[in-house]
DNA sequence: CATGAATGAGTATTCATTCAT
DNA sequence: CATGAATGAATACTCATTCAT
């Protein structure tokens, strides 16, 4: 029964691994079937074709890490140390994912591209959500800086310090320099207010 | 100046803007050949081979950047002036290379691998360089925080501040998530100042 | 009769709907299989491969076809009406099956082939026979130019003038081109005999 | 310079044999290649797929046989003589054609079969008009039965009686068999007229 | 008997590279 | 130098057939 889960789980795992190191369009089918020991018209019996296993790897991937991340950060009790572990754990997994992502939005095909927007947006969403809750924590504790509390301000957390992913899933590059333009100002604060001496 | 000279520029044009369009691997010598409306055996008569033709461009295209920023920033006076301008005009071009850089990565053969880290390097050294005079310069007027003066702080706010590509050279994985470790606390602290209330 | 007579006589109908819409080749088991809601293995219990399916497809389309014609002449008592039957029936199916008949030459392999023609000579025997009746009757009743009661008059008829699908199964075309040279001149006499002016 | 021209033409010749051999689909790239003696590559620079190249050897073919059956017809003076070239030429051309015409029908995307209809409709429409003028021919010298002189006798000639492969082009049967109903008659009363005594 | 997962040979197509002219 | 035809290895995908359960 579970035997046909485990085989596909079986795929997935390895097209995972090789999608990863190999990116999308360097990671044949022969390859992935050959280090699966299975023949490639079986890979075939679970997906349909080569950009929906690689689709699956992706939703794989994040549902693992998201979860990871969320009950990491909901073990931990101040607001530092939470916002602590919202900046270092997924900087191993961006980066992981990063290359593949990119990629990919070279080599899908439109119909595919949009669905990976749409998943990544949620993905987004779901992130978003995590930090205006660490966030909040903070603001009701009077430790954060208030001028800093605009609508936006997770969003350019997320994008711009800590490499949220999703700012690659770019396919309009010119709405998105406007948004660089927009954001630009509170990074540079941001960082300016770190590095500048006090008092 | 000479004829040839011509022509391989041009076909180095016309090879950037394809590889940055399209990627490294969706671009064929078809299309550069095509766009150039040359032959594509003239084209192996400038450059031995495709890898060979996409490292040329991209040493092209960071020359050329760098000369900008360069410019751009020893026309300012003051510290903040030049650290804004070192913040906001990288960002475009790493926007615009990263994906090239990163398909690459994929995608070459472990020996232009190697040249395209050397030739990175080379980059991160310059731009490093420029971003420890302008540091230099706010320490010396008293502006800095110093207990951020360590010595790799410019290869911090380098890699994570101003989205370096240099960090996705990355070839040992192993290596990286090392130095993620030991820059981490850099990171947070600059970061927590920044969001945190003061006094 | 039996459970596994009707599944295989599910079966065999199924199959004989696909192959005479898409044709041999573009008709796949697992098509078959799913319209006819078994699974794809239990085609081959009930027959030994893609090839004798439809050998027996055919076989039962034709035996079904010279019936309901047989049954439809007896019905009818003057020489014309009879002629008339013999010629009008036979034209809906020679279409629907010629295409199917045709590509299956150029699809199976030898031996399936042979058999195939085999029994396709027998269908234009039984064919013969009854055209032979019919056009007897008309020459007993004075009916008929005598002048076309040669031997070969009937094959002549069957071949040329009702669309007889036997043509298609020649496999050797030099011989068939010549009998189209033997046939030519009692097709143009039917012919020319038909347009032309009496009198 | 005509090098290129009589390599086309050699691909061409090659795939029309083993297309008129073997049908569309059982033909492969690989066996023309290797039947033409060149790399499989090679063929995609003289023909953008199996379609066109398919498309080409149909187009070429009719061509050269409609060109000899115009010379032919026209170096013969008597209306008769013209009327019986005109059935007897075309039949080996329709007999090695049709098979291969069926199957394309079935194997081809909508896109090709479109215009291998279009292609067809000119190639029949060719065909009518020298029926036409024979016809004329016959007509203005009193030979023909007048009340045959309907405005699509000519149609009908063409398609029943010449084997005429227009009619496998029949992509919507339905209208196909509404056409045989209105023909019928017409197929019939020459057929007996041509073979009932006279008198 | 029924199942459907596994197989692997076969197919059209792409593209970097070579080389004769 | 310039050309562009020729090459052939590589790739995604299909499908008839087998076989363990």
């Amino acid at each position: 029964m579970s035997n046909a889960q485990e085989k596909r789980q079986l795929i997935l795992d390895t097209a995972t691994k090789l999608f990863s190191k190999y990116g999308f369009s360097k990671t044949s089918l022969d390859e992935i079937a050959a280090a699966t020991q299975i023949a490639k018209g079986t890979v075939y019996n679970y997906f349909p074709n080569k950009e929906e296993l690689f689709m699956a790897a992706v939703e794989q991937k994040n549902n693992e890490f998201f979860n990871i991340l969320y009950r990491h950060i909901a073990a931990l009790d101040s607001f530092e140390a939470k916002l602590h572990a919202f900046v270092q754990v997924p900087i191993k997994t961006a980066y992981e994912n990063m290359p593949i992502m990119l990629e990919s939005l070279r080599s899908m095909p439109f119909q595919y591209l949009k669905r990976l927007c749409e998943y990544r947006q949620n993905y987004r969403y779901r992130m978003l959500s995590l930090l205006k809750e660490i966030l909040d924590l903070g603001r009701n504790q009077g430790l954060l800086n208030e001028d800093l509390a605009s609508d936006n301000f997770c969003e350019v957390v997320l994008d711009w310090f800590l490499l949220g992913d999703s700012n690659f899933m770019v396919v309009d590059i010119e709405k998105f320099l406007e948004r660089i333009e927009r954001d630009h100002e509170m990074i540079i604060k941001v960082f300016l207010h770190g590095i500048l001496k006090r008092g």
